[in-house]
RNA sequence: GGGUCGCUAGCUCAGCGGUAGAGCAUCCGGCUUUUAACCGGCUGGUCCUGAGUUCGAAUCUCAGGCGACCCA
């Protein structure tokens, strides 16, 4: 994929680290790649990742999100996996039954496309690269039970995911209906709303989408808008961004529909959605989507050609352009009128670019004085601009040509002025629910779920058309609706499917007759909506998944993947759960309980900065001093997002053919913390793999003396030097263990080994008796497994542990390790730092008052006078304020 | 324009009222199987700025600056 790793200046280290790789085994040396294949072929004979199904133990669920099969593996995945594997190590140490699977997301356009271009079929293709796929995540030593692996393009997949499609359908749910979608021209399908960027571009191709209008299957994710909202304040588990994200997409508005009667016909009106009822006074006009439904019956027979031109243009405009503050609002009167229903005043009735058909009503009042973009529109066609709310500021605001939406008083409101803006809201509702002309009313900007695809590699819509009978879903017993293999894909012509006669005719499920399948298929995203709940029961073969299963194992205790899902994917899994669960079939209400969202992993580029160009690393002799090979010219260094355009790909499997996967591992997660961009680095991973061959000769050197980890007694007084080392240890298993409970900080955690490491070697290994060095390896091996699980392993043997060390339970801290006879303790005058003094740590407060007024410092500062006043901080400082 | 997060050693990051720390890099020394690895050691900090609270502020508050992301 990427391109090779980057020689280093010299390349020395990479030939060492080479020969390290290569060379024939020499005794007491680090060979990483020998010894992680030896264990991982003996992991797999011995079964040491089967999930633990049938015990009492508390159960854990670690979810990596599922990859896309595109063949190669890079950073990225090798991030998120890494991080996830850490996590479910930890909690199988801690006693827990864990289940880590891994899947594939494995319908998609690149199989397709694969297909068309070098005619391929897209399913032994995906096939192909799946299992190139498995063999490289292999070689990471993860601890992933394979046995429940599932591929969204396998029929024993995806014939659940129609059937839960035609659960929703029985529900309600889904349903089809003609509108205005997102078109892709590059990829030719439709998109949903989340799945086009706030550029309008498409979140895949890139291309800026189009509007058409089509008849399309949609789900009803707005139904589930109130719950989706507010239960994400449940999730204590996530981080606050992704919430506001999906917050914001929901994008609950409350406010009012208040209708606007048409001037001299009592019968019609037009209703329009405002969250500022407060502000009705002030409407200067009333605007209609272009695509309004009344806007045909309401336009004046001198206004018919004018309306039609502007309607034209507008369908060309995405939702961005058309809502875009920094577009100028452009519109038409239509020449009707309509009535205020506070005001009694006749207001025009326009139509404009910058109201939307489908949120709300289709209809806003214009208020230029406290909107901004009605502010923007009065002005370009001189309707009228009155101020109803008053403050501090706003008439001068708004004669500045800046709308006033801040709260404030009314005025120029009639029997409505002097209160509140903030009153007003509920006053002015209530009155017009008294008189019929208002009610209050929530909006949401959320839309309801596109879900058709006009593609082929995709789960089939198990629907037929009938004439007779109109829409009919598949039996669920005659599931799954294939995929036609074998077809030809010249990517002309429109989907695909359309195209497969004899797949296409049926007989109708209900009446018999000869009907038509349902060509579209379905949204990716429906895959994976669901398939955490599928690897709680794999195998299935009744049901998608049993209720005791799921129970079992959901919600997923820690969720790991990339904040580009925050609202995609993490929205539409957790509007399946709860649609799911409102259909009996599951009791969990959220799926996913933690989620950690990792950052990116960026390689460094080099770009000539007049010519925008990107220069590859092998291609820059000096990095200390870039140049442009050709020019002369210096370059910029950068981190970026690793890709094939910026030469800037670091390959896995060469770090791994280098260093071996425990570093690899070891690297990834302690260059930054999990949820940050991380800047790979081969110096740092030189580094890390210096740190691990530390480890090495630590325990090589130790080896003769330890032939068993089973505990021994310590003995009843230790040295200097052992309770320092002792201390270290504990120390050390404190911090780890926390930097792996709530706020997980694996890089932090992995500092602390490099911490007692150095304290082992400060004291030296001969000034450690047996039973006091023997602790010390237990727990720092038992705490390195997790992250490099092979090294530790090969320890855990070596030194003579019985059975696996990935068997092992979770070291636990003696907190009696952790006191000190004597401490150091601060003596601050005036809260500086003035001195230090040692003390025993039973010192009470009286005694380190009496013993930091009798130190030298404070003889010194105090120059004889007694403290006005003395803080003491036991263990910690003195402080005395003269 | 609003919101969230961040700004600590050359770099990447800890510390979140009480002695400013880790790893890497730099530099120096040792060692050996000397285009290099390894071992040991030393450097290195207006904690973005300003004001406030406090006996005491990197840490809390406010204002500002810069950067990233999200929303408009």
């Amino acid at each position: 994929m990427c391109g090779t790793i980057a020689p280093l200046p010299g390349a020395g280290p990479l030939n060492a680290a080479n020969s390290t790789a290569t060379d024939s085994a020499q005794p007491g040396r680090y060979e990483p790649v020998e010894l992680e294949q030896r264990w991982q072929s003996h992991w797999k004979n011995e079964g040491l990742d089967a999930t633990d199904d049938s015990s009492d133990k508390p159960a854990f669920f670690a979810l990596s999100m599922f990859p896309y099969p595109s063949g190669s593996l890079h950073m990225g995945h090798v991030r998120n996996y890494v991080i996830t594997d850490v996590i479910a190590r930890v909690q199988r140490m801690r006693g827990n039954a864990v289940l880590h699977p891994m899947g594939w997301d494995a319908f998609g356009l690149p199989a397709e496309n694969a297909a068309i271009e070098r005619n391929v079929d897209p399913g032994e293709w995906t096939d192909r690269n799946i299992d190139q796929m498995r063999a490289q995540l292999d070689r990471l030593g993860l601890s992933i039970d394979w046995s429940r692996e599932q591929a969204t393009c396998h029929s024993d997949y995806y014939r659940w995911t129609q059937w839960l499609f035609l659960e929703l359908l029985d529900g309600g749910l889904a349903y089809r209906k003609n509108a205005t979608v997102n078109w892709d021209p590059v990829d030719q399908t439709v998109l949903a709303n989340e799945q086009v960027d706030a550029d309008g571009r498409s979140w895949r191709s890139g291309a800026l989408v189009e509007q058409r209008q089509l008849n399309q299957w949609f789900l009803r994710i707005t139904d589930y808008a109130e719950p989706l909202l507010n239960d994400l304040e449940t999730l204590h588990g996530w981080p606050e961004r992704v919430r506001t994200m999906q917050a914001n997409w929901i994008g609950r508005s409350e406010g009012a529909e208040i209708s606007f009667n048409l001037q001299g016909d009592e019968q019609h009106a037009i209703t329009v959605f405002t969250t500022r009822p407060d502000t009705l006074a002030g409407a200067s006009y009333v605007v209609l989507a272009p695509e309004h439904s009344l806007v045909d019956a309401l336009t004046t027979s001198d206004q018919q050609e004018a309306v039609q031109t502007f309607r034209k243009e507008v369908a060309r405009l995405s939702t961005i352009e058309r809502t875009s503050d920094d577009r100028p609002k452009r519109g038409v009167a239509i020449g009707a009128q309509v009535v205020n229903p506070l005001t009694g005043e006749l207001l025009p009735v326009w139509i404009a670019d910058y109201v939307l058909a489908d949120y709300g009503t289709g209809a806003v009042m214009g208020v230029p004085a406290h909107d901004q973009r009605d502010i923007a529109f009065a002005q370009s066609y001189g309707l009228p601009i009155r101020q109803v709310i008053d403050a501090e500021g706003a008439a001068e605001a708004i004669a500045a040509g800046k709308a006033w939406t801040e709260a404030g008083q009314l005025i120029n409101s009639g029997h409505f002025d002097g209160i509140t803006s903030t009153d007003a809201k509920a006053a002015i509702t209530n009155h017009g629910v008294k008189e019929n002309w208002a009610s209050s009313k929530v909006t949401y900007r959320l839309r309801d779920w596109l879900i058709s695809r006009q593609r082929y590699w995709g789960c089939p819509i198990p629907v037929v058309h009938c004439d007779d009978c109109g829409t009919v879903p598949v039996p669920q017993d005659q599931l799954p609706v294939e995929l036609p293999r074998g077809i030809d894909l010249s990517g002309k012509g429109g989907s695909p499917l359309s195209q497969q006669e004899d797949w296409v005719n049926v007989s109708c499920p209900r009446c018999g007759k000869p009907a038509r399948r349902e060509t579209d298929t379905m949204d990716t995203f429906m895959c994976s909506s669901w398939y955490f709940l599928r690897f709680a029961d794999p195998h299935n073969t009744e049901k998608p998944f049993s209720k005791e299963a799921v129970n079992r194992w959901l919600p997923v205790k820690q969720y790991v993947g990339g904040i580009e899902h925050a609202i995609l994917h993490l929205l539409y899994a957790r509007f399946f759960t709860k649609a799911l669960k409102d259909r009996g079939l599951i009791d969990v209400n959220e799926p996913f309980e933690r989620l950690l969202t990792q950052g990116m992993v960026q390689g460094i580029t080099y770009r000539n900065a007049t010519t925008g160009k990107y220069i590859a690393p092998s291609d820059v002799t000096d990095p200390e001093n870039p140049c442009d090979p050709k020019s002369g010219e210096t370059l910029e260094v950068l981190f970026e997002k690793m890709s094939k355009s910026k030469y800037n790909g670091v390959d896995p499997a060469a770090v791994i053919d280098r260093y071996g996967a425990d570093t690899a591992r070891m690297f990834i997660l302690f260059k930054a913390p999990p949820e940050k961009d991380l800047e790979w680095d081969d110096a740092d991973v030189e580094g890390q793999f210096r740190f691990l061959q530390r480890l090495w000769r630590l325990v090589e050197s130790s080896a003769s003396r330890i032939d068993t980890l089973e505990p021994l007694q310590c003995p009843e007084s230790l040295s200097e030097a052992e309770s320092t080392v002792r201390r270290a240890l504990h120390l050390a298993i404190e911090a780890v263990s926390e930097d792996l409970e709530d706020d997980i900080q694996l890089n932090t955690a992995i500092s602390e080994l490099m911490k007692l490491s150095n304290a082992i070697s400060s004291a030296g290994l001969e000034a450690l008796s047996t039973p006091v060095l023997q602790e010390t390896l237990s727990g720092l091996i038992r705490l390195l497994a997790p992250f490099a699980p092979h090294l530790a392993e090969e320890f855990w043997c070596k030194l003579g542990g019985k059975g696996s060390v990935h068997r092992q339970s979770w070291p636990v801290v003696d907190q009696a390790a952790l006191l000190q006879d004597s401490v150091e303790v601060v003596i601050q005058v005036k809260g500086k730092v003035r001195g230090k003094l040692k003390v025993p740590a039973s010192a009470s407060k009286d005694d380190l008052e009496k013993l930091a007024l009798a130190s030298e410092v404070a003889q010194k500062w105090l120059e004889g006078a007694a403290p006005r006043r003395v803080i003491v901080v036991p263990g910690k400082l003195v402080n005395l304020v003269p």
